[in-house]
RNA sequence: GGAGAAGUACCCAAGUGGCUGUAAGGGGGCGCACUCGAAAUGCGCUAGGGCGGGCAACCGUCGCGUGAGUUCGAAUCUCACCUUCUCCGCCA
């Protein structure tokens, strides 16, 4: 959500801004008229209340002193009547407004390059050699298939498409992923770790800018007005929720595993095989909170953490600068991980870290105090997946793949693999 | 799921419609005095925050779990909801 005062003062430069997103802003010039019409109410309502409490006080001191009040009390019960005209228009133009201001993307950062969509990202480095296989190289559900280590079908059988079983070990790498992740990250990177809720209510959803606008892409239980987490950024950065952090706590650094559940509205035909769209996966998400002057920073040092794990694995992989048009709804600046897949002949994305700076913050009332008797600011919020452990899982089986079908198994992960090294 | 109890500021806690209730009192914290220093003691300060107005000092308004309602006036009365706790049932 975007400060309304900021908005008020400066409202044709945050609109050429948000321009470059190539999103809907017809909403957007509402703001003037509703603003204003607000700040009135508030004024002509707050004086009448200020009336009325001086003249109840008058009231009490009558009756007290066993005088006749009634003309002042006749009077009040039409001012009451008066005030509750205006907050009942006061609480309309609210809602609207604040309707509005949630449905109003991020302004991306100025270091954001502005183009329409994906093709217009730019590369920022690149990292690691491609693979040259001395045969034809498989795509990860047949390799998976054949080894019996992951099992689409049964698991559509069970529940439905975009679901799968993990086997033997199949299953085994996934959690040797997970836990060399969460190490990594929580003893080398000093994240605190966490696992979270995988339901979250309404508030947590729009607190992190899932909701309102993107309803359809989330799971949500019947009869609750709970959601399956699309990701442990909602539960764990909605951990602080309507807190006042100390400036000395900050930067507060979280690791946390979680499955994620998505939708995947409007993706029918997409990524129909394998495990790179599915409805359940699991990832390992980074959640910082920061000053706002550190925010930029902490933005490179978050993605280089994520990095840190293709490195080990020895995946090659590029860093994507987000363009406008392709940020999201609630980034400022945004930095794609893309894994090579053979398969696939591309980069595929396996992590996305963005700075939303106090977007989020604003939403859900996160905020901090430099000293004690300051006035609290808003943190900055970032978050990244660190990595998406099933995106990882096919990249190793295809990028590790032998002519006989094998897989060898990355160095780092034979510890947490009870020292196999090759999944035959 | 059934029956009960509770939610007041950093913590504990008093407060059943106006009476310094302008949210008492205590703890903790901070400051000052005493002291070479400290302890002990004494005195003082200690809601925070949102919103509106103002260059500011400041003024106003809303805050006693949340939201509605009754009333000239609500922490206090009414209703709904949330959370926590106790007992019973069920359960990994």
């Amino acid at each position: 959500m975007l400060d309304m005062k900021y908005l008020r003062n400066n409202f044709d430069e945050v609109k050429s801004k948000l321009q470059n997103r190539g999103e809907d802003l017809s909403d957007l010039d509402k703001f003037g008229d509703l603003d204003s019409r607000r700040r009135e109410l508030i004024a002509e309502t707050e004086e009448l209340k200020a009336k009325r409490n001086e003249v109840s006080k008058e009231i009490s001191v009558l009756k007290r002193e066993k005088k006749d009040a009634d003309h002042m009390i006749k009077e009040m019960r039409e001012v009451g009547e008066r005030v509750k005209e205006l907050d009942n228009e006061l609480k309309e133009v609210e809602e609207q407004l604040e309707t509005m201001l949630l449905s109003i993307p991020n302004i991306p950062h100025e270091s954001v390059p502005v183009g329409e969509d994906e093709d217009d990202n730019m590369e920022a480095r690149q990292w690691g050699d491609l693979p040259d296989f001395g045969f034809e190289a498989k795509p990860h559900w047949d390799l998976a298939t054949e080894l019996d280590i992951l099992d689409f079908e049964r698991a559509s059988k069970v529940t439905g498409s975009r679901f799968v079983f993990y086997k033997g070990l199949g299953a085994r790498l996934e959690r040797a992923l997970l836990n060399f992740m969460m190490d990594l990250h929580a003893d080398e990177h000093g994240y605190q770790e966490m696992l979270p809720p995988y339901m979250v209510n309404r508030t947590a959803m729009t607190g992190t800018g899932q909701l309102p606008k993107f309803e359809e892409d989330a799971f949500r239980i019947a009869d609750w007005d709970y959601f399956l987490v699309p990701t442990a950024e909602v539960p764990v950065t909605n951990y602080h929720r309507e807190e006042i952090l100390d400036a000395a706590d900050l930067p507060k650094k979280y690791v946390a595993f979680s499955a994620s559940f998505r939708s995947e509205a409007g993706s029918a035909g997409r990524d129909t095989r394998g495990l790179i769209r599915q409805h359940q996966f699991n990832k390992v998400e980074l959640v910082q909170f920061c000053k706002p002057e550190e925010s930029y920073d902490v933005l490179e040092e978050l993605t280089a953490n994520a990095e840190k794990v293709l490195q080990l694995l020895k995946l090659p992989y590029r860093v994507m600068s987000m363009c406008t048009g392709d940020l999201g709804f609630t980034a400022a600046k945004k930095y794609d991980i893309e894994v090579w897949l053979p398969s696939y002949n591309t980069y595929r994305e396996i992590s996305s870290c963005s700075n939303f700076e106090d977007f989020q913050a604003r939403r859900a009332g996160i905020r901090f105090r430099r000293e004690e008797k300051g006035k609290p600011e808003y943190v900055h919020t970032l978050n990244g997946s660190g990595l998406a452990i099933g995106r990882t899982v096919s990249a190793i089986l295809e990028n590790y793949q032998q002519e006989n079908g094998s897989v060898i198994v990355p160095e780092v992960l034979r510890p947490y693999m009870g020292g196999k090294e090759v999944i035959k």
